[in-house]
DNA sequence: AGAAATATGAGACTGGTTTCTCATTTATAA
DNA sequence: TTATAAATGAGAAACCAGTCTCATATTTCT
């Protein structure tokens, strides 16, 4: 069993107050807004267990470092810019992927990352 | 300038000889069959020359650790076996990348990987 | 062959992330 | 409210990929 603690809480409005995935550092920083103080071993040992619950995701994106996010926002895939390094959650997903692979492969899951530059920095904002 | 030596050459040998990526520590074992003794050392010199002249490309692959492949294959993305775990390199490729994000965002690249079940593995020969 | 540039192997080292330890605090159940 | 299980913070420790050092060896140029 699981106790809910003021930082678990404040973990959790953490990732979900946040439209994309974070890291366990982001997510201290969010979360001492709440919970001022709150240790990063508290913070890993929380993902931890709310991973195992299926609560969070563990989200990997190449080139950056491992974040985490809510569990419950859907098959979703993500763009990260090139130029701030942010990563954002995109909607929606393409047809057709199992072509690709040879007739006796089973294609399970599939992860999609875009890259390029975002709207802020496409604007000159600061780029 | 760089050097041809008996350990870069047995490098790209192996990059070469094989269909999928692979870490430095698969590639030191690989080269060992050409070059007894190379060290890993030797492997991420040469590999970090061989990026730089663009003959080697940095795969991240999610939930695996970094590999490297031969800049000339081309454009494709990769499947990972969850039994097995090996990678293996699909050819072709899917249209509307570009739908899924924002129309003031440009896209530049993408990463696709697939998760699933490998031919080998799933005909039961040792799943 | 001789000189200069580059590469090598071994192992120490670095930087960063994640886990562990342990004394204390907090949450839950009876 | 008491007992028990679980969680916490701080820092130490473990872990690991990747880099560096340095004496030596190899390659290339002339």
């Amino acid at each position: 069993m699981s106790y809910s603690t003021r930082q678990r809480e404040a973990i959790l409005n953490t990732l979900r107050r946040t439209d994309r995935p974070l890291t366990p550092q982001e997510i201290r920083e969010g979360a001492s807004r709440d919970c001022a103080g709150i240790g990063l071993a508290t913070v890993y040992r929380a993902l931890k267990s709310f991973m195992a619950q299926k609560d969070v995701l563990l989200v990997e994106i190449p080139g950056n470092p491992p974040c985490y996010e809510p569990a419950d926002r859907g098959h979703h895939h993500h763009f990260v810019c090139d130029r701030c390094r942010h990563v954002f959650d995109l909607h929606g997903c393409v047809q057709d992927l199992d072509t690709l692979v040879p007739r006796d492969f089973s294609v399970q899951r599939h992860d999609i990352t875009l890259y390029g530059v975002c709207a802020a920095c496409g604007t000159g904002a600061d780029g």
